[in-house]
RNA sequence: GCGCCUGUAGCUCAGCUGGAUAGAGUACUUGGCUUCGAACCAAGUGGUCGGGGGUUCGAAUCCCUCCGGGCGCACCA
């Protein structure tokens, strides 16, 4: 309905311009905006006060002249100047009233659209490190990610959707190490655990696995190799020095084989672990991608083999630095350590670069906010291979923070001090929990209260929605009759409820279209309680089940098209639909 | 110091590609279940849109500046 008067304003400014009463070289961007005042009619346009200008006219002249073209529309009943030079729109009843058929018609088809042209789209999101469990900070991004791929399926997009499984490096080293060492206790060691390895009991947990399938067959005497180790950090020492010596122990001592007992092991686990939760959250993905596959592909030696023939690297204090700094960067970027272990950063150049080649036309990547200085450095070596680094879009979310009541909770997987998203999920429930972390905008900073959110979970505004739901489940329940789907008996519907609920069914499509590019799931949250306020009111106020056979099919009828967009929005954001609460 | 995000009702937040009296939820006050589910509805109280300047017919929205909060600024990931 909007795209058909923004096309028709359209024609007026072409002829304007074609009959020499207005010359511009820019576009005219005018507006057409639902408005929220009903005496101002169904839709308003602000195109007058934008033309005032280049046409030297004041804005009601301009309507004034716009205005017998406008009536001639029989979109209209009527057309009228307002205020300053707006000009409102009156809709016909009977084209506002189309969308009931509409929706019945396309049932849970209804909303999408084609606006992706069926792009290839790749997003990433979550892929936290597998070190420890997900806790609620993780949980933000993956209720975001996940509705954010619906809405981008829902409007026309082919989606791809990955973990990308940070399985390399010095902290899965440190992992693997605390595994061990916790193992060392249980087989009777003692010991001082480092301050810098991971702590959170899922790691005795991972080691008793272990202890139990292999006894005592990787048991060394701590005794031997601790007092020759750099001192921790609590002793007045180095916390990395400390660290690192111990991983280095453990190589030696427990022998390739031997290490990549406690390393898989512990990383299977923990990956196992994340992927059924984030499962039973309702985040899927289509694949998990490991970076350590990166390296057993060489690509990322290729990669860097690449930069340095394109002659974007040179070699400073025995490592190889990047020079992002001449494309954007503030500073320049180690890719190969001094020791000769490439950074993260070479392998996430590796990654991104396989995406692009793989040929989608545009990927997604959302990261935690804390890591947004790192955006201009992928984009830098994106461009520095000749890619598009346009292609490549970072959204990022901003930290949840955690509070029991008064409370500030610090969440450290390294010290173990978190609440886990598996916890969350059965203290709340799955549909409050997706509810609530999409409720606000992402680059909103999210107080998570829960206190709050377990005592009142029974007012998170999920339970609005869904009641509206069941509701509309239970009436046509009781309805004993079948609901015709056809000839919608739209001219009964003229009651002030009835009408401003098939207007807000209408603004649907848009809605999905809008959030997506904005990708904005929380406005799809906001519009699906809109809708549900509608209803509850529509429903307090109107009986369903008349005598009159005209009516209550009429009737059942909104309040199906209703229960269509409702299960439609709640699936994107991940929320069930529930027949009975 | 530099960069990103942010400051709107007592509290939690929408609104931000400029538009007509600034909106929800919650809290508080009052009213509504012999009628399709009261996890609901109706009415009311409550705001110098952080401060100041600027652009504009018109600013919560854009620009400048100051103040406050969060997060970054590694040969960690």
């Amino acid at each position: 309905m909007k795209d058909q008067i923004e096309s028709s304003l359209q024609g007026l400014v072409d002829n304007l311009i074609a009959d020499g009463s207005l010359t511009t070289e820019t576009s005219i961007g005018f507006q057409v905006t639902r408005t929220k005042d009903p005496a101002h009619g169904n839709f308003a346009t602000n195109i007058a006060m934008i033309l005032a200008k280049p046409m030297r006219k004041s804005p009601r002249d301009i309507a004034n002249l716009l205005l017998p073209k406008l009536e001639q529309n029989a979109l209209f009943e009527r057309v009228e100047i307002a205020g300053p030079g707006f000009i409102n729109f009156f809709l016909v009843q009977e084209k506002s009233n189309a969308i009931l058929q509409q929706i019945l018609d396309a049932g849970e088809h209804f909303g999408t659209n084609n606006s992706g042209k069926e792009q290839s789209l790749h997003i990433e999101y979550v892929s936290a490190n597998p070190t420890g469990p997900l806790h609620v900070g993780h949980g933000r991004g993956a209720a975001y990610g996940a509705s954010l791929a619906k809405l981008y399926v829902a409007n026309g997009y082919r989606v791809h959707r990955e973990y990308y499984v940070n399985d390399a490096g010095r902290q899965m080293d440190i992992l693997a190490t605390s595994v061990w060492l916790r193992y060392l206790e249980l087989c009777g060691e003692e010991l001082t655990f480092p301050s810098n390895g991971y702590k959170g009991d899922y790691v005795w947990d991972i080691a008793a696995t272990a202890h139990r399938a292999h006894a005592d067959q990787f048991k060394h005497a701590v005794a031997d190799f601790f007092a020759a180790l750099p001192v921790d950090e609590p002793l007045g020492g180095d916390k990395e020095a400390h660290i690192d010596g111990l991983i280095a122990v453990a190589k030696k001592l427990l022998g390739a084989e031997g290490y990549s007992v406690f390393f898989d092991f512990a990383i299977d686990t923990i990956l196992d672990d994340i992927r059924d939760d984030l499962g039973l959250f309702g985040v899927d993905y289509d694949n998990w991608y490991s970076e350590r596959s990166l390296f057993a592909d060489q690509r990322v030696e290729k990669v860097i083999a690449r930069l340095e023939t394109a002659g974007h690297t040179y070699r400073k204090d025995g490592a190889l630095w990047f020079a992002s700094s001449k494309l954007g960067d503030e500073k320049d970027r180690v890719v190969i350590r001094e020791n000769g272990t490439p950074t993260y950063f070479a392998s996430d150049i590796a990654y991104h670069v396989d995406k692009l080649e793989q040929g989608y036309d545009q990927i997604i990547n959302i990261w935690g906010a804390d890591h947004h200085g790192y955006i201009p450095r992928v984009r830098a070596a994106l461009q520095a291979l000749n890619f598009d680094a346009d292609k490549l879009k970072v959204l990022l979310v901003q930290f949840a923070n955690l509070y029991r009541g008064e409370e500030r909770l610090q969440m450290s997987t390294r010290s173990g001090e978190f609440v886990t998203l598996r916890s969350l999920r059965k203290e709340v429930g799955c549909d409050a929990a997706r509810f609530y972390y999409v409720m606000r905008k992402s680059e909103q900073h999210l107080d998570f209260d829960l206190e709050l959110a377990k005592s009142t979970s029974n007012e998170n505004p999920v339970y609005y929605v869904q009641y509206a739901h069941a509701r509309i489940c239970s009436v046509l329940r009781q309805n004993q009759e079948a609901v015709a789907t056809e000839n919608v008996s739209v001219e009964l519907l003229s009651d002030d409820n009835e009408q401003q609920l098939m207007q807000k069914l209408a603004d649907y499509p848009e809605v999905i279209r809008s959030a997506c590019s904005k990708q904005a799931p929380h406005t799809l949250v906001q519009y699906l309680r809109e809708l549900a306020q509608r209803f509850h009111n529509y429903y307090n106020a109107t009986q369903f089940l008349v005598d009159s056979k005209e009516l209550r099919q009429a009737r059942l009828q909104l309040i199906l098209a209703v229960q269509h967009v409702l299960v439609n929005g709640l699936a994107i954001v991940g929320v069930s639909a529930p027949e009975k609460m």
